[in-house]
DNA sequence: CTGTTAGCGCTTTCAA
DNA sequence: TTGAAAGCGCTAACAG
């Protein structure tokens, strides 16, 4: 090695484009050919180049790249609170898409924000983005508008929005909620407890679910709430309100897994049997799911297709080949029996 | 409303500082001042301005104000994967506190980046964030020292580093090993299992942990690995083959409360009471070990605190009143034991 | 309290 | 295949 390696000691100005280019003796944009158009560029040259970018320790200013060249390789996922895991997979395959196509995903948690959606749009706006992913619905009609507005390529996730900002990979919860009552009755139960959170889609959901439960003649006796974020505990807790209340019932359905892991682990600590006593169902398909004993039946969402799915038509708005509000694709869902119904 | 409101077209060219300051019939810089700092503007102003912001829909382009000021109010987080729950009180209360003083916390996941901890590091690096704070170890020395050269303000958390990159909050992996030995000898299980993930952190865990049960005279008969990342089937797995193997133990040892959770259920499974047949001990106090069944001993990390700390120590390095390399706080631990042991 | 001037670091466009 | 000139949108520094 006869190179200087780069400085391990902070300098006063790190090292800038211009630099570089004195360096290798060749001019700026030159440099700016080797990084991002390498092939506009002779070997001899990028070498030349590359060895003043390791001397120097040369790291590219993308705020300075992205304000002329109005792109900055960046989307940003908006998520309601990385303690949710259901948008793990989601944005597993949407982050390796998008960085083989050279983008990079940022995560931004909107609940972090207490200046609001719209607040938080424009925080988001402020960096931008090439492309924004919303795993939540936007409530505020202002913040949506704002989206609209800017025009900016945005993919709505793991719903079908009834009024698109612009693209949407989702399914139906209406549809869930149906699937899971025709799920219970089928298996004969009678009298239905409900576990549930509180927010827009779990309600979308239960709606359909209660509907689809009453047609079919099942009495739903009884319906316990919870504040989001839930955990285990709440399920835990309003399985005690249930049982202490001593209404009869054969089946709880909940809005998501981990409600029905509490609610399964309280009905055992009573000496109930599930699904023999009362059968438990969820929704989510969380890793647990697979896991509890006795295992949990639930309805899956591929969130891995959601995300591979969004990236794909991310890119196709970013590069123009799609046009805005076009397309509503439906990924569907599944049931998944296993052992507690 | 007499006002015009932000078209809800896309527009040809997003509304600019110009653009409002010619509207408002003011300098750019003062539309830049009601922006920043409003203080230094009069009421009247402020009005005129506020108005024209409203009507041409500008959102302020922070890629130009950060290439300007060499300010990007922006903290970048590396987590390895949103999937890993250990964290989510770090970042919420770290992005919290980052917000009041009007940073924007962005979540970058690290399991994502093909191209290996140093092109994470550059492609971080070249959003110029003000700041970045690490929840996972960096191992390759490469990316460690480009982080040094910029002298970024960076706090390394959940660990107490031994060669630091600059600020550290975190706690001693090696002490909470030899405490959860601690707990298992005093409950005067004789003939313990492992059941450890394969990672960094939790092998520093592990051999403080067998060292001190040894120490005690505490056998260790068996030790199941698991790649990371770790689930509860995971746990499951690795107590079926423990099972199957026949060999007497009285205590399991996880690394993790994931581990354990599946650990318990197999157990249970296989008609075993817990604690009575056999011990389980967790690590991490992750939500649902308070209400399993039974519920689960375990170690508790502050991680609100961790969040809390880092961004105290991240804004004041930010600020230059805390030097670089100069502070590294523990916060310890604490063991919760509850029914499993 | 408000404005003028200059330039952050890079890429676009056009030219050689 | 390489370079020169211009300017993206904003704020620092200074002046009034």
């Amino acid at each position: 090695m006869l190179e200087t390696p780069a400085p391990l000691v902070p300098r006063a100005t790190p090292a800038t484009l211009d630099d570089v280019a004195k360096m290798a003796k060749v001019s700026p944009i030159t440099v700016s050919r080797v990084i991002n158009r390498p092939e506009l560029v002779s070997e001899k040259t990028q070498k030349k180049v590359r060895n003043a970018i390791r001397k120097t320790g040369y790291v590219p200013n993308m705020l300075a790249g992205a304000l002329v060249s109005q792109r900055s390789r960046l989307v940003i996922v908006v998520v309601p609170n990385i303690a949710n895991r259901a948008f793990v997979d989601t944005i597993g395959q949407l982050g390796q898409r998008l960085a083989q196509a050279r983008y990079q995903l940022l995560l931004s948690q909107s609940d972090l924000d207490a200046s609001g959606e719209s607040g938080l749009i424009d925080a988001i706006l402020a960096r931008r983005p090439d492309g924004i992913v919303l795993t939540r619905r936007l409530q505020s009609a202002e913040a949506r508008d704002k989206l609209i507005a800017r025009g900016v390529p945005v993919v709505e996730t793991w719903e079908l929005a009834e009024q698109p900002i612009d693209t949407v990979v989702g399914f139906s919860h209406e549809a869930v909620g149906r699937a899971m009552a025709g799920h219970i009755v089928e298996r004969g139960h009678r009298r239905v407890g409900l576990v549930w959170s509180d927010d827009d889609r779990a309600t979308r959901r239960r709606l359909a679910c209660v509907e689809a439960l009453r047609a079919a003649g099942v009495e739903v006796v009884a319906c316990e709430f919870e504040r989001v974020p839930v955990d285990m505990g709440n399920g835990r807790e309003a399985m005690t309100r249930l049982l202490k209340a001593g209404v009869p019932m054969d089946a709880v359905i909940c809005s998501i897994d981990l409600l029905a892991q509490g609610v399964m682990a309280e009905a055992q600590a009573h000496g109930l049997r599930v699904p023999e006593d009362v059968a438990v169902m969820g929704f989510g398909n969380l890793e647990f799911a697979a896991h509890t004993h006795p295992r949990l039946s639930t309805v899956n969402v591929d969130g891995g297709r959601i995300g591979l799915r969004t990236a794909e038509l991310l890119l196709q708005r970013i590069e123009g080949s799609l046009g805005r509000g076009v397309q509503v694709e439906d990924v569907g869902f599944s049931l998944v029996v296993r052992e507690s119904t």
